[in-house]
DNA sequence: CATTATTCATGATAGTCATCATGTAAGCTA
DNA sequence: TAGCTTACATGATGACTATCATGAATAATG
């Protein structure tokens, strides 16, 4: 039963969706690839045509939602306030790659590695824009810190099994950001 | 072939310390119960007499190096400073469980997750002592963020496949810390 | 409209893993 | 020292999983 061009295409994104979805909540090993084509409307055996192991799968996977991800025009300050909410700490199906998959990813493959690089050198230097700073270098170090401890705080809080403890990680952190910032702001180097 | 007390004893601490590594460097889901036993230099047979399934030893497995790996006076500067290192970046095996493991834990037993809250909770607690700030909610701020800070650069530090970013993500959150410190120390409420 | 190419479904296959059953030999106790 | 206890080794089992082979059915092409 062959399909039509536009019907392939929309299936192969539906993989890559149902896999980017799959993998965030469960884990890269904890999903298989039947999960994943079942989660897409079709079976397992269709699989191999449209990649060519479950290594190809993860890599393309994570290129697809951390290109979809980023927004072009990110506040520094707007964008961690959402991060940071309670909301986002509870979506991880939908939410940020890389607080959901970045410690995994460390034991992947080097084109996994790759793609999740290339979306973190986008967040900074899109952060770079908009971060307090007199000078280039301070904006990217504000961006780079920030951006470290909203991954960190994120993920902290998700490990948490206290909900007051989880509560706080987010709120500290999210005000902790800001003290730092008006920092960079007032002090010429 | 029963053996000592103590034997049993040193054997179940072996397994448990070879289990912390295999973790840390592979991933829950990576290692196997064999593997464990392997690397304790027992076979796999001998391991229900010590624990009662695999996720068993991931929950006492987390609360034996998490117990373990936090000093008691620790001082946030002099710490961040050793654990934003290349040296701790590159010792996943033996280096902090929280940055190894954090985002593997949430989807683990609950066993699992509260014996990585508690040390979570205790380094907070320890990092509040020496962290600066004029009040002790600024202080636990310091802390919160901060350790948020650290365990975010070292995932995102050993997740790029590019050297230079990850030394960069090291050095700038060092910085970062040290200059959002100062505003903590310099601005009263 | 006929032929070709290709996507997907069905159904193996081979390997892996957690867990358990049983046997053995040595420590422990009286 | 005799007998009980038990830690460990060996070997099996049942479930699961990535991957592949084959066939059917339909879009694409001319």
């Amino acid at each position: 039963m062959k399909v039509s061009r536009e019907q392939v295409a929309e299936n192969r994104r539906r993989v890559l969706d149902a896999a980017g979805r799959l993998f965030r909540a469960k884990g890269f090993e904890a999903v298989t690839v039947a999960d994943v084509m079942k989660a897409a409307s079709l079976t397992h055996g269709a699989f191999y045509g449209h990649f060519s192991s479950k290594d190809d799968l993860i890599a393309q996977t994570l290129a697809h939602i951390v290109s979809a991800g980023i927004p072009e025009n990110l506040e520094l300050t707007r964008y961690a306030t959402s991060y940071l909410s309670e909301s986002h700490r509870d979506d991880i199906a939908g939410g940020c790659p890389t607080a959901g998959l970045a410690g995994e990813t460390i034991r992947q493959s080097p084109d996994a590695r790759a793609a999740m690089t290339a979306g973190l050198r986008r967040q900074i230097e899109l952060f770079s824009r908009s971060a307090p700073g007199a000078t280039a270098a301070k904006k990217r170090q504000a961006a780079i810190g920030s951006w470290a401890a909203m991954v960190g705080a994120v993920i902290l809080a998700r490990m948490s099994d206290d909900p007051h403890l989880s509560d706080e990680l987010l709120t500290q952190t999210r005000e902790w950001i800001g003290t730092a910032s008006m920092q960079n702001l007032d002090i010429t180097p």
